[in-house]
DNA sequence: CGAGAACGGGTAACATAATAACGTCTCTCA
DNA sequence: TGAGAGACGTTATTATGTTACCCGTTCTCG
């Protein structure tokens, strides 16, 4: 019945990663986009990262690690552009990007971050969506974008 | 089917703020809470609004035409002990504080903000909420809190 | 080719949101 | 009465996000 159970991702995800990227590749290339070294360096780092990044984050790593000189906008339009196209995701009870899971399809998922170890995991359950629907659908409203942020804990961290 | 199809709120609803602030000193006196007259204006503010209102937006009633010298500690301070004790809700998507419908219980409602008219209709469906929970324990995440923000058209919205 | 539009991205300044740290007053209650 | 707690004022600071402007490259089309 499970139609996606995305597992949390392994500590080491370097492979992860580079797949995702390449997938990125694909998909800007199929669209005729152009992701370009900021743009493709800052989808890594997002990726990279098993928790949500904030853009501030991002920044210090463009500017201390990378050397490159990078304030806000620059960091922004990058973010803007891997939203727009969706190969991230903002969660915004974090203001804070997470890679997206399924760029393959436009999609918006659901997240569900552990208070302990502060990862996210990503699900796209239709059940979730078609219940928020049909609700709104009752009071006559006409759904056009959901936010479906969930704190508690992950597998690994209800032990502790 | 429908456990509590709330309407969106009429155009002049101040019975409805006096009646929510009544059920907020009512509460209050119940529990032992002091709902100060600083807290007790706050939420009069956020009530008397059919849009969330953001912090700094309370900040300027409360100095511009309350004449009170605040600055933001003062409410977020405020703001901090409605959401502690349920009676507003805060929207993470808009950085923005509304009225909780049902202050009487303990719950997270569900919230629809329409695009054109920007007001918020609280939902508390368990039907979302189950799903949500649910497709959690599928993977093994356990359920502390949800968030769920949806965007689209009210009812009101929809001709236009 | 060459003018000009479109785009990516750097720079500065600003706007908005939230918190930290400290002081004072007042209330309560032992 | 006086010690402690709570509420709130005050100042400063941090965090997050946006605007306006400029410059160089690339793309396009006459």
């Amino acid at each position: 019945m499970l139609k996606t159970p995305i597992a949390s991702r392994p500590h080491d995800h370097s492979h992860c990663v580079h797949s995702a990227l390449s997938e990125a590749d694909a998909l800007c290339a199929r669209q005729g986009l152009r992701l370009t070294a900021l743009r493709r360096r800052v989808l890594e780092l997002v990726w990279q990262s098993h928790k949500p990044l904030g853009a501030y984050d991002i920044l210090a790593v463009l500017s201390e690690q990378d050397g490159r000189r990078a304030a806000p906008p620059t960091v922004y339009r990058a973010l803007d552009f891997l939203l727009e196209n969706g190969l991230v995701h903002r969660i915004s009870s974090l203001n804070a990007f997470i890679g997206c899971n399924h760029p393959e399809h436009a999609h918006q998922g659901q997240f569900l971050i552990c208070r302990a170890c502060h990862a996210a995991i990503e699900l796209e359950q239709k059940s979730i969506s078609d219940a928020i629907i049909a609700s709104a659908r009752d009071v006559g409203f006409v759904v056009e974008g959901q936010t479906v942020e969930v704190v508690g804990l992950c597998s690994g961290c209800q032990g502790a």
